[in-house]
DNA sequence: CATGAATGAGACTTCATTCAT
DNA sequence: AATGAATGAAGTCTCATTCAT
């Protein structure tokens, strides 16, 4: 991640608002500008081109939430793996601009920065899928890989789940969405381990 | 759903493909009618503006998929409920242009169409959701709305999970997280059928 | 040489006009486009860049010219070879804003077009030359390749330089320096006649 | 012609490179001090504008090729006037930027600085030709002075007609040219010398 | 129905220039 | 002497839209 002077970084903060709320395409650099307190060609003092502000903003969108993953899952406890996590989504959709960009630049990446997007988002899903594994060998020591792998995919499907209905419905669909789907966690869980 | 001439629909079956792959920003009514094998004026012929297209293009969507989900549904069967559903979502999204606008459309619509394109998804999600409920309900016959409603908010979040597997990683990411979700789903519903 | 509606030709016309008097880089596509009586936009009903409008310029004065040079030689006479060619240069120059444009274009072309301008300019220069040559082979018979060469290198020279004196000084100084050189031009000729 | 720093003068090097290769127009000051190892607004520590700096780059071409001119005309000797200069030009092209400069800003100066350019050309231009008259004056004692400027326009338009060669075609070329219109140059002398 | 031509609005971008530091 | 930041003007180009034919 490119260091940014203090400007390209205030910069970066009102941008990736407009790009989570407008999409790239949608999102003109003078509103941008504007919004930052200058004038368009003002821009160019700080990035080269939209798809260099675009990439800034999106590396760190990236750190941004590496970051609070790794925080959702500092903090050893006894409870089913990841549900931090799922809780504080809900939280901070509306707050957090950072998580909005991801979700859409994810979803719908401008076409010619597809590829590069994607190797950007690898980093952050695997590591994420890794803390996850980490904790349910922790909390189901009996798991083999599979086992592991197949929750671990789970996971994964409600995290992006709560994310979509955050989108879509706003946080009060949320919260049931979540309820649903953890009890089904949860239950699947519990009769796996009854299993035994 | 207005009723368009034959030259209409045919637009709207290249603009669906259009729209779904490069969202409405990024999409210019010169590209759609080139491929529609005509000039750009042209479509104004048939749309009074790039918005009606859009909506038409919209109406059909809903519709095509509306009927896929009761064709889904249309059949009674004795295993767990939407799996169907859940299975061809995956055969379907790569040759489904309607599929691919709508999700996009859903999640990201353009910003000055966003309350119209919410208002049309409502009837196909309340249907889908009643279809589910329906079979739930003839699946395990005892259970009250409450858990019903539980398992119809799981399966929801499922679909959509689902479909964002398919955009961001294709069909075959998706047939593993389809598995997963679904041994979950599963397993759910066996332990709250076995307590009783 | 692409065929052009009306309209891209009247266009072309124009802008041979600016080229010539600006240069392609303080050439605003708006000066043009104004100047033909329409709004900037309109030119990209007709011409895809600014390249490719400067292309179709250029295609035309090449072809104007290589028409002129056809015709001024095309009436034999027993005249020292390309006098006529030489003496209606000047007369031309100033209504002739395809001359201008070419003399300007040939030496110092718009960097990214050089390679594409030069291998145009090749038919003609290479046809100007072929014809004086034709001419002295039968202004002079006993004249062998060589000396042929010769002249045709030092008639090319003396047309350049011409061309150079009509840019720099205009028609006045043009007159003087082309009785200089064709002076010269002649005595060469009745000295190298008289050896024989 | 104004003193200038050792920082000022050291931009004008380089930015008559920058100014022969890609013309006033095409020519950004922010290359210029990028080559120059500063940054574009310090080129206003040391010129008060664009012009500013093209004139003094336009002043010291000027002075050096004076000098250059000089030069070869200080050597007394027996031989046709000029030539040591007409050699000399192709051999210098490539390496010179002043030469390269001065031949572009000639023929195509930029508009608004047309009229102090030409003032700036009439006193080179004149000693060079003033230059080679007094040498012709040595070496044809019986010329009037109809007949010393016939030559003088010759040789001056010689030297044009070399230029141009050099822009447009190279070293090359030049050569076979500057054999050419020699060979005529002299043989007019010749015979004219004969005559009396 | 279709289209060639035109256009106002607005996109991204570059440039010469200014100014506080 | 140098520069980071900013900017008005202007550049090329795209777009949705209109209208006469």
């Amino acid at each position: 991640m490119r260091t940014l002077s203090p400007s390209a970084e205030k910069i970066c903060v009102i941008a990736v608002e407009h790009f989570a709320n407008s999409g790239y395409d949608a999102c003109s650099l003078n509103d941008i500008a504007v919004a930052a307190g200058m004038r368009k060609p003002s821009l160019y003092a700080h990035f080269s081109s939209k798809d260099d502000l675009f990439q800034a903003v999106f590396e760190r969108a990236v750190e941004a939430e590496r970051l609070y993953v790794e925080d959702c899952f500092a903090h050893p406890h006894g409870d089913v793996p990841g549900g931090l996590y799922c809780q504080r989504l809900g939280e901070r959709y509306l707050g957090s601009a950072h998580l909005r960009f991801l979700l859409r630049t994810a979803f719908f990446p401008p076409t010619e920065l597809r590829a590069w997007i994607s190797a950007g988002f690898e980093g952050y899903l695997a590591r994420l899928a890794a803390l996850f594994v980490a904790r349910m060998k922790a909390y189901r020591p009996t798991f083999d890989d599979g086992q592991a792998g197949l929750y671990r995919d789970a996971y994964m499907g409600i995290v992006d789940s709560l994310a979509v209905e955050l989108i879509y419905a706003g946080p009060e669909a949320y919260a049931r969405r979540l309820a649903a789907l953890w009890t089904m966690f949860e239950d699947s869980l519990a009769r796996s381990g009854a299993e035994k």
